[in-house]
DNA sequence: GAGCACTGC
């Protein structure tokens, strides 16, 4: 702990806190900032410290950490918070939790009065969670000038760039415990990139002293293929010629069991070589890395705010995800790092850094949450971001919002908009609950509400017998063929009949974590439903045994009315929908829907869909059969949808005459910026798929 | 007739 860097630097670090409301501090990895800053502070000060994490994992071992250094018992002076799991009591004065879990706190007390220091740890990753907080931190510092100490911590963040948004406040910076990584870069881009970082991993192994290999590949197909290719090179290399070598995938979709076998360590005289996503960038640290292989791409959800619609992209990283890349071999001994790409392209086409998740995603969600906040004098369109998303996606949200009747025609919050921002949900789904809890039916609700939140419950397991099965699985409940909701419902009706059997779920290829989490998620949604409504509400656990109407009306009526920016119409003589209201566009039923057609061969004429995803062809993904007469009524409101009103006036917007017409680009900087990176990363997908198909 | 980066309330 004594060799730690940022010890050195407590008496500046505490002085400048003294000083000044806001301290940007910048301390690479092994800095110590994690675990140090709070246990400074905390020896200043008696009351209560927060210190956010991205991650759940993250809160829990630095908490843990943190007690064990000052010989405290875990949960007393030192606890964390995480979703389903507050170890924290009357005695916490240091207290770990992801940023979500102090959003949701900063409900409750907008002013946060719990806590005077708030520390946002690894701010550089940018979540969308973390880009809020610190756009609230920049408000609070002023309502609390008196008696509130913030601290934006980060590895790598634009210490300039965050000391101007927080008014210039100072930037220290604390040098890390990383040992040297050179840098080698490709004379030129590999033409097949998968073989590349073959021939690289071979030619590390062959030539190279000991060492572990780390290659970062985009996903779970390439890196089969090349775990399998490499299997084959190595067991073809001469016995005795260098070292064994073991190959370790690793990726999100594997089973934890077969995660953590990196954690093991190797045998004697034997190299391993892990093939991982950019799970190994952050979230997992593998000890022993000393060869890094970067393709120089990740695949990166983003959000279409002119459609609507999802799409998974690989795209090329910025510089500091590959320099965060790199980092990984030098947390030991010194360590090489393989870039297969040219260093021009590294420096004139890489982005600075990673586009943040808040210009990537719909933002509905967040809108609703910080309309609920109540922020005097705030225009949302206009709320202080370090980056700010696009006006479109804003206004984007706008509408949603207004359709589902979370805000007035003045972009006012509602008092259903009010319990809605309460439930952890997509607002399409928290207004189903709503609507549910007057239909009668909000115990099935709930059940769709917390099955569709985890999205892994249905996924395949690993093995390739598997991987090949069809969903609905042939002895698992079939939807009625109303769609993937009701489907959803079934299969967790039956799971709690089984008294949530574990052998169950396997039994069935269910993931055991998806369904456990759904359990998880759907009692903490009915004790929040509890607390806010105004009268105890009929929710069952389940209904044991009985048999519900089998065409679940009153539940599609619900979701029909959560899901109104979600419609979509069958054409004429054919199975394509044409999506409706906004900017309506041509979509097909995602092959894996268990909603069923009829004998004809016809899909029903309307449906509600979860989400659109473009991969690349337009599909809808998770579908619900509704009729005609519910969804009248929705239509007549998307017509008379008035952006200018929305958004408060405050935009210079031409008026809309109707929910399809296209609007304006406005606010021309933030547009042009996030244009720019649109087109920058569709430049370097081009060329992706164009070396891909080069084989 | 398709395809699953990674988090999180």
């Amino acid at each position: 702990m004594a060799s730690l860097p940022i010890v050195q630097y407590e008496e500046m670090i505490i002085e400048t806190v003294e000083n000044n409301s806001i301290v940007v501090i910048i301390g690479e990895t092994g800095s110590g900032k994690s675990t140090q800053l709070s246990q400074m502070l905390h020896r200043r000060r008696h009351s209560k410290i927060a210190v956010t994490q991205p991650r759940r994992v993250a809160a829990v071992s630095v908490a843990r950490r943190v007690a064990q250094e000052l010989g405290v018992q875990l949960g007393e002076e030192v606890g964390y918070a995480i979703r389903f799991e507050d170890r924290t009591s009357r005695n916490t004065r240091i207290k770990y939790l992801t940023d979500g879990v102090l959003l949701r706190e900063s409900l409750a007390d907008p002013e946060l009065n719990d806590y005077s220091v708030i520390i946002l740890d690894e701010a550089h990753e940018r979540s969308l969670n973390t880009d809020i907080l610190m756009g609230l931190m920049k408000r609070l510092v002023k309502l609390r000038p008196s008696n509130l100490k913030v601290l934006i911590t980060s590895a790598t963040l634009d210490g300039d760039k965050v000391s101007k948004f927080f008014g210039e406040c100072p930037v220290l910076n604390i040098p890390g415990k990383l040992y040297p990584v050179e840098v080698l870069y490709s004379k030129e881009c590999p033409v097949n990139y998968l073989d590349t970082a073959l021939r690289t991993a071979l030619d590390i192994h062959i030539r190279q002293p000991e060492g572990d290999i780390l290659i970062f590949m985009t996903g779970q197909d390439d890196i089969e293929k090349l775990v399998s290719k490499l299997e084959d090179e190595v067991r073809a290399l001469d016995e005795g010629s260098c070292m064994d070598a073991v190959i370790f995938p690793l990726h999100g979709s594997l089973p934890p069991e077969l995660q953590v076998r990196v954690f093991n360590p190797p045998p004697p005289n034997c190299r391993r070589i892990i093939v991982a996503t950019n799970i190994a960038e952050t979230s997992l640290t593998v000890d022993g890395v000393v060869y890094v292989i970067d393709s120089g791409y990740v695949k990166q959800r983003q959000y279409n705010p002119s459609s609507r619609m999802y799409s998974l992209d690989v795209v090329q990283i910025s510089k500091v995800q590959a320099n965060q890349r790199a980092g990984r071999a030098g947390r030991t001994r010194p360590g090489k790092c393989y870039r297969l790409y040219p260093s021009q392209l590294y420096h004139d086409e890489f982005l600075d850094v990673t586009v943040p998740e808040i210009q990537r995603s719909s933002l509905a969600g967040s809108v609703l949450y910080l309309k609920s906040l109540d922020l005097p004098d705030i225009d949302i369109l206009k709320f202080d971001f370090l980056d700010s998303p696009s006006s479109e996606s804003l206004q984007d949200a706008l509408k949603q919002l207004y359709l589902i009747d979370a805000i007035d025609e003045n972009g006012a919050i509602t008092s259903i908009g009010r319990k809605m921002a309460e439930l952890p949900l997509e607002p399409s789904l928290s207004r189903t609950l709503m609507e549910a809890n007057n239909y009668g039916c909000i115990t099935e609700a709930l059940t769709v509400a917390a099955m569709l939140s985890t999205e892994t419950a249905l996924l395949p397991g690993q093995s390739k017998t598997e991987k090949k099965r069809k969903r609905p699985l042939s002895n698992l409940p079939d939807g009625f063929g109303l769609g993937d909701h009701i489907q959803l419902l079934q299969i967790y009706e039956r799971w709690y009949q089984t008294d949530y059997d574990i052998g169950w779920c396997k039994d069935h290829g269910l993931q055991v974590r998806g369904m456990t989490f759904a359990r998880d998620v759907r009692k903490q949604l009915s004790q929040i439903l509890q607390k806010i409504a105004k009268e105890p509400l009929d929710i069952k656990t389940n209904r044991k045994g009985e048999e519900f109407r089998r065409d679940y009306r009153n539940l599609r009526k619900a979701l029909c009315v959560g899901y109104a920016n979600q419609l979509a119409e069958r054409k004429m003589h054919h199975n394509g929908y044409r999506t409706l209201g906004f900017r309506g566009q041509m979509v097909q039923v995602h092959p894996s829907s268990a909603l069923s057609s009829d004998e004809l061969g016809k899909f029903p004429d309307y449906v509600v869909y979860h989400e659109l995803i473009a991969t690349p062809r337009p599909f809808m993904r998770n579908l619900c059969s509704v009729e005609m007469k519910w969804v009248i009524p929705i239509i007549n409101k998307l017509n008379t949808l008035n952006v200018y009103k929305l958004s408060g006036g405050g935009m210079d917007l031409v008026e809309e005459e109707s929910g399809i017409s296209d609007l304006p680009k406005k606010n021309v900087e933030v547009s042009a910026a996030a244009d720019d990176n649109e087109s920058r990363i569709q430049a370097a997908r081009e060329r992706f798929l164009a070396r891909k198909a080069n084989k």
